[in-house]
Parts: C-alpha cells; structure tokens; sequence
DNA sequence: TACAGCATACCAACCATATGGTATGATTCA
DNA sequence: TGAATCATACCATATGGTTGGTATGCTGTA
C-alpha cells in the first residue's frame, strides 16, 4: 500500500491513483490499448511519477493484477455470503452474490485479471502469473465450504473441491465474454443461473428451493 | 506459403494469407499488440498489399472474425459428432469432440473471437459484433439438437435450448481463460467434464456411461 | 534539539522508435 | 484497356521510456 505522509495525506497517493486508474482503464480498452498517458492523465499524474513509481508498463500490470487481488479479495471475504451455517448453503450465496454483482456497465462488473490474462498469456509470464495468483487464488477461498459441503451432504463423486471451484470461475469468466460480446449482462447470469442449478445437482437438492 | 511468384496461381490470395496470419498471430499476442508489420511479416505480404484489402486495421479485425466464423463453422459442420441418432448423444458428443481438440499449445486451440472480444468490447463496435456473430452463431447451431433431446428425454426445466447452448459457449471461453492463466489446457478440459456432468443430469442420465 | 545526509515522491522536457496510414508506381488478368 | 493486385517509399503521430532536476520527509548523531 501507500505510504501516506504528515503533513500532506494526498502525497504518496500517485501509486495508488494510477492502480486505480489501470482498473477502471484496462477493463475498458485492455491493457495494450491503454497507453501510459492514458494512466497518467487518468490518475491525475505526470509520466515521471508513473516511472517513479513502475519501472515499466509490464510492471505496472503486474502491480495492477496484485492490487486487484488484493481489494476483491477484501471485498468477498466482506461480503455477506459466509454467513450460512450449512457449507453448500454458503456456496450458493456465494454464486447468487456472483450473480447479483453484474449489474451496470460492462466494464463496471468484469475482470481486470481475466481480461489481461486474454491479452498477454503468451507475451508476458510476469503479468500472467499475477493475473494467475488472482484467479486460482480467489478460487482457493471457495474450496473449504465446497469440501465441507460434500462431507456434510455425504456426496461421492469424480470431482473434486478444487475442480469445482474452479469451474466456478470459468463459468463466471465465460460469462463475461458472452455479456461483452452481446453488450448484454444478462448472458453473464444467465450461465450463473445454470452453474447454481449444477451445483444444486450434484447436491441432490432440488430444483427451486 | 511462398511468395506469390509472377504468374503464380497463388496470386490473390494475399487476403487469405492476412486473414489466417491474423487468426494464428492475435490469438497469440493479441488484436492491439498485432501491429500492421506484424501481420504484413506474417503473411509475407507489403503494407500496399494490406490496405488494399483492408482499408484498416479495424476492418481486417471485421474481416479475421468473419473468416473465422466461416471457417470454424466448416469444421464444426463436417466434425463427427453428428452421427449419433438420439440428440442428447449428438450434445454430449459435441462436448466430447470439444473437449478432444484442447491439445498442444494454447494459441492453438483457444478462440479468436473470444480473444478479440476481451479487449475490443468497448473501442471497436465492428469487431465486436463481428465476434459476437460468431459465438453466438456456433451456439444456435446447437439448439436443434438440444431442443429435440428435451422432446425426446421429455425433460421440463426452467432452462431453454437456446440458453443451455450459450451456456455451453461460455463454460468453453472460461475454460481457455483458466487455460490462459495457468498454461495448462487441464483447466479447460476440467470445465468441459463438469459441463457435460450438469448436461447428463439435467437429461437424467447415470454419472458414467 | 538541531542539523547533516539521505531517501522518497514527484515534475517537465526530451528522445528513439514503432505505429497506422498514404501516395504513387508497377504488374497481371479478364 | 481497365480494373484488380500488389510493391516501394514515405509521413505524422503516438508510444514507452529517459534524463536531470526539485521539493519534502526521515533518521542517525552530537
């Protein structure tokens, strides 16, 4: 994070401006297209503060995938889906809060991590990687409810907590791609809507609760 | 793939050389970071002979996702998972049949117009309903047999053929962008085994064949 | 407590190159 | 012959990155 000084609280605060700035602009544009003065002029800063700051633009997206690992990481483990007492109920709140957060404009409810990992998969492992640690990592946090709910709903199956959860985010980030292409973000609900009915299934609960 | 010699009848396929150059090149760097050169070097072409056909950039984008959709939907069309006689297995055997073809490097079996779409959603109207022509073109190729699976499983559900087939397209994407992340074509077939588990259960058909 | 010495944060101007695109000319085919 | 298909040379600009410099805060020491 920042280092906020005494004196002047706004001081320090560059680095941060232009993590935020990278968000909000790469979800828009994609990373490649997003120009360092594009970050500048977003954040409000000049490109002497943005060298300061990044030693290049590859590491500005790596920082970028970290910060957003780091503030949607906040953001779900704040959120109010933990609090079921059954596991697999947990889980579906989790996939209904997934669902409920797609709302707005496009850019506004899809993922930095996801979009850049599309760009530069083959072109940048810096990059990759963090976009990478984001996804499996955020996925990670899901694996504990779903392998408390197999055990607690005496499931035997070929799968795994750990696959399912990540077919989770490929379900939600294929989501995204359907709702960027259409413009719709019903199409991104839409595969969540059947992801909840699968997982529903594969729990042996019915179809409408 | 020689330079077209004087009286070559290899002559005017420059255009198809960009278009297959632009398949094979933006999904392994990208549609912003492919620059005109790059293409040009690909294709062993001139610049003159890329803006003749393509009065720009853009619309060589237009153009690489039109082809793609031709020429992905030629090979989905004599693909054999159409000889099945009961739908459901032609569904299931079209999600097999994709799952098979994630093999080698991840260029090589992920999406164009997937890729493409990511990063243009928000700049290029163009490329974008151009991709979006594609996925969701591929996607009501399915619906006859979905649809004609639900009649003959005489399956009631608050789900439609046309979404299950979106569906279908999204838990595909998702899976390239997990692939993406990691480097490894796994995540995507894992994807692709959980979403023909949801398919058989929602036709009440048994775990393993 | 005072102050030297250093580190951090930031700025404005500049640079080499890459980029999309153009103007124009040559060659071939119908 | 006229249109289509290329090739060569070139341009204006955008791009990532550098340079040299300033202002301010932090820290160890006497």
């Amino acid at each position: 994070m920042s280092r906020p000084t005494k004196q002047s609280p706004e001081r320090g605060s560059a680095r941060t401006r232009l993590l935020e700035a990278a968000r909000d602009t790469i979800r828009q544009k994609g990373f490649t297209a997003t120009s360092v003065d594009d970050l500048c002029d977003a954040a409000q800063v000049t490109k002497g503060a943005f060298f300061h700051h990044f030693k290049t633009k590859q590491a500005l997206g790596v920082a970028a995938a970290q910060h957003w690992a780091e503030t949607t990481g906040a953001f779900f483990a704040d959120a109010p889906y933990h609090t079921p007492d059954d596991p697999l109920d947990r889980v579906l709140a989790y996939l209904a809060f997934r669902r409920e957060i797609i709302a707005g404009e496009t850019a506004e409810f899809t993922c930095l991590v996801g979009t850049m990992t599309q760009e530069v998969h083959n072109t940048s492992p810096d990059i990759t990687s963090a976009c990478a640690d984001s996804i499996f990592g955020h996925a990670a946090t899901l694996e504990p409810d779903i392998a408390a709910a197999i055990v607690a709903h005496d499931i035997r199956g070929d799968w795994t907590a750990e696959s399912l959860a990540r077919h989770m985010q490929a379900v939600i980030q294929g989501g995204f791609i359907l709702a960027k292409a259409s413009g719709n973000p019903e199409m991104a609900r839409e595969s969540i809507d059947h992801l909840i009915r699968y997982v529903r299934q594969l729990f042996n609960i019915g179809e409408t609760p």
